[in-house]
DNA sequence: CGTGTAAGGAATTCTGACACG
DNA sequence: CGTGTAAGGAATTCTGACACG
């Protein structure tokens, strides 16, 4: 795991670092549109890459869009990379098929 | 600042990512040999860097050095890193006089 | 010197709920 | 729907001190 996807920043951190307030950042959580980890007591974890997400929501929430639409863009956009990838890797056994 | 130097971490996660206590934490800052912020409260915040000096630190302390021979070794550190960049403003500036 | 620990207090975070528009 | 807020409790952190070797 790398040092912007690892989980250690309490919330206070994030809403500093974000501008959004304790309560929408847990209720993005609520909204399944972050994942943030918990220690033992409870408290929630979050990592540079959560802070870079909320970023983006915290604009999509200015031009106005749901939760519920942002919760599938984001699904959306992991689904093309997925595409993305699957044919690259067709790309390249084709080209590999063609020289031998 | 990068996301390495952002200071970021309670003592807690970093204690985690360390091994290292608490005590032993807020120990080798009262040694100057970390420098975390401090939230308004009073918490302490801390970056990546300063969880991988404490690892380099820990290494030290298991080697048997004092936390005195530490801080001169980090300082040392740092000057060699000004000589090596005056030195390299030398050569530069040289050879800049010599092409003309 | 370096570290553990108990002590008391303060800062931080948590959840569930009510309110508003 | 998205967000503010007061409420009560729990987790986390803070400092200064005593102890030990």
């Amino acid at each position: 795991m790398s040092i912007r996807t690892k989980k250690v920043m309490t919330i206070g951190i994030v809403s500093e670092l974000t501008g959004l307030s304790l309560r929408q950042i847990r209720y993005y959580e609520e909204r399944k549109l972050i994942s943030p980890e918990r220690s033992k007591g409870g408290t929630r974890k979050f990592s540079f890459e959560d802070v870079e997400k909320l970023m983006e929501i915290a604009e999509k929430m200015e031009d106005g869009y749901l939760t519920f639409d942002i919760r599938n863009m984001e699904k959306a956009k992991q689904t093309n990379e997925q595409i993305r990838k699957t044919m690259l890797r067709g790309q390249l056994n084709a080209a590999f098929r063609t020289r031998r």
